[in-house]
DNA sequence: TGAAATGTTGGGGCG
DNA sequence: ACGCCCCAACATTTC
């Protein structure tokens, strides 16, 4: 029997279980991706990321090469490609893993109506289905959804990397295109022994701190691991699972330090994505009805300020040129962020969403529009709406020394510490002496914050 | 996974 | 010695 592994975000050959159940079930498995221009062109495409994709199905092209493989790319509506590919190839079975998004669930129905398609779960360590309340219903609150989350047990180990894969008879490939836009390769290098080489690197060092430093700016406390669990270069189980190697694991501790400040991270996740699935509609409005009909001022002119960087507040200027240099930002600053555009300049959310998406290699459409909507103040466990952050309070506590503003904003360098994370108090002398003129070298503020605030609770009201 | 406004307390200066 | 004021430090409430 002939099967077709179809990879979407599991771009890995370990612990893969829908190419487990492939190689079980099938004694040949052509490895296919589908270049759905749906998804390639849509508003919410990123040229970054869909390079870190190509990237990252190179080193996958290059692991199935070395085991005897290859991997087949095509393009087209999926339904359509794996139609012809099924009999071109002779498959009669079609392996995948299970996504939770609308447009996922969508085109895997379809395809599912028509072929034999097998979908595993492995997005997730918990699959969003299983997760409900005693009523049935879904959580819509992080806090008990992590109890019962972590009140599960792990089942089943780490699935291995097959060994040698079955030989493929020549088949039409279109290979790995080349990427749309260059990446930040050096930052982000893509593929799975990347991924594996992170995660021993961070579970062996930065995961005992990261309780306290995941939330500074300024040092390198977080994982650095989001890129690679979005395509699925790792596991969420693997991600879980590695705590071991860091010698403190403990799924239901609560006192286990970083391990477990970790794991509420990867359950977050999980929280996210099975919103998103239980409650697809947040993608296009606020989960809470009420907050649906906001005034927002949707300023064009400050939105543009705010994406490049130019707001006059050195913690969110530093942020946007972080993303948009990298296709990166620090989770903190991701909150600071977002906080200033839909709370002090009164962005609609959905304007953050998409300039995010367009620009994060990590960027997923559940944690995305998670995030965005607990900014907001609209979501599920959302931020109440007075909860506004103060750009510059923040600045001094995740970036005490202003580290971080003075990588991202060259200009303000020399600025003293004591004047950082508000350069428009520099007395004239100072600024002449930092070579920089706030109007000029560097702006000044776009809105007054307190003025802000006010104006936004009121909005909210 | 805030921050500002308001309230309370207690020590020290000073008449 | 005493009352009064000021204000920092901390706690509570409110947005």
């Amino acid at each position: 029997m002939k099967a077709i592994w179809w990879i979407r975000r599991d771009l890995r050959l370990s612990d893969n279980p829908a190419l487990a159940a492939a190689l079980e079930r099938a004694e040949t498995v052509i490895p296919l991706f589908i270049l759905d221009p749906r998804l390639l062109d849509s508003p919410h495409a990123s040229p970054k990321r869909t390079a870190f994709l190509f990237a990252g199905l190179r080193a996958l092209e290059d692991s199935l090469r070395q085991q005897g493989s290859a991997l087949v790319v095509r393009q087209g509506d999926p339904l359509t490609v794996l139609h012809t590919l099924c009999k071109e190839a002779e498959a009669s079975e079609i392996f995948a893993e299970a996504d939770v998004s609308p447009f996922a669930r969508n085109r895997d129905e379809r395809v599912g109506r028509d072929l034999p398609l097998n979908l595993s779960s492995g997005l997730t360590i918990h699959p969003p289905e299983v997760l409900r309340k005693a009523d049935g219903r879904p959580y819509t609150v992080y806090t008990p959804f992590n109890h019962m989350w972590r009140s599960l047990p792990f089942h089943g180990s780490l699935i291995p990397a097959p060994g040698r894969l079955p030989p493929l008879l020549p088949l039409t490939n279109l290979g790995v295109p080349d990427s749309p836009a260059h990446s930040p390769d050096d930052l982000f290098p893509a593929g799975e022994a990347e991924a594996q080489r992170r995660l021993v690197k961070f579970t062996t060092s930065a995961i005992q701190r990261y309780a306290n430093e995941r939330d500074r700016m300024d040092l390198d406390g977080t994982s650095g691991l989001s890129p690679y669990l979005r395509f699925g270069m790792l596991s969420a189980r693997q991600a879980a699972w590695a705590t071991h190697t860091a010698g403190v694991y403990s799924i239901n501790a609560s006192t286990s330090g970083g391990t477990d400040a970790w794991l509420n991270e990867l359950i977050w996740r999980e929280f996210y994505l099975a919103i998103l699935y239980h409650f697809p509609h947040v993608r296009r409005m606020a989960f809470r009805p009420a907050l649906r009909s906001i005034a927002w001022r949707n300023d064009p002119d400050e939105f543009t300020a705010w994406a490049e960087g130019r707001t006059g507040y050195p913690v969110v200027d530093a942020a946007m040129r972080q993303l948009q240099q990298t296709g990166w930002m620090h989770n903190r600053a991701r909150m600071i962020t977002a906080s200033f555009l839909t709370k002090d300049l009164l962005v609609d959310w959905h304007w953050g969403e998409r300039y995010f998406m367009q620009h994060l290699l990590d960027g997923d459409p559940a944690s995305n529009n998670g995030g965005w909507q607990w900014t907001a103040g609209t979501g599920t466990d959302a931020a109440p709406y007075f909860r506004v952050f103060n750009p510059v309070l923040q600045g001094m506590k995740y970036d005490p020394q202003g580290t971080y503003v003075r990588c991202w904003v060259p200009e303000l360098t020399a600025v003293p510490s004591e004047f950082i994370h508000t350069p428009w108090k520099m007395p004239i002398d100072v600024q002449r002496r930092a070579c920089c003129a706030i109007g000029k070298d560097y702006p000044t503020p776009i809105v007054d914050h307190t003025l802000a605030r006010q104006r936004v609770l009121a909005a909210y009201r």
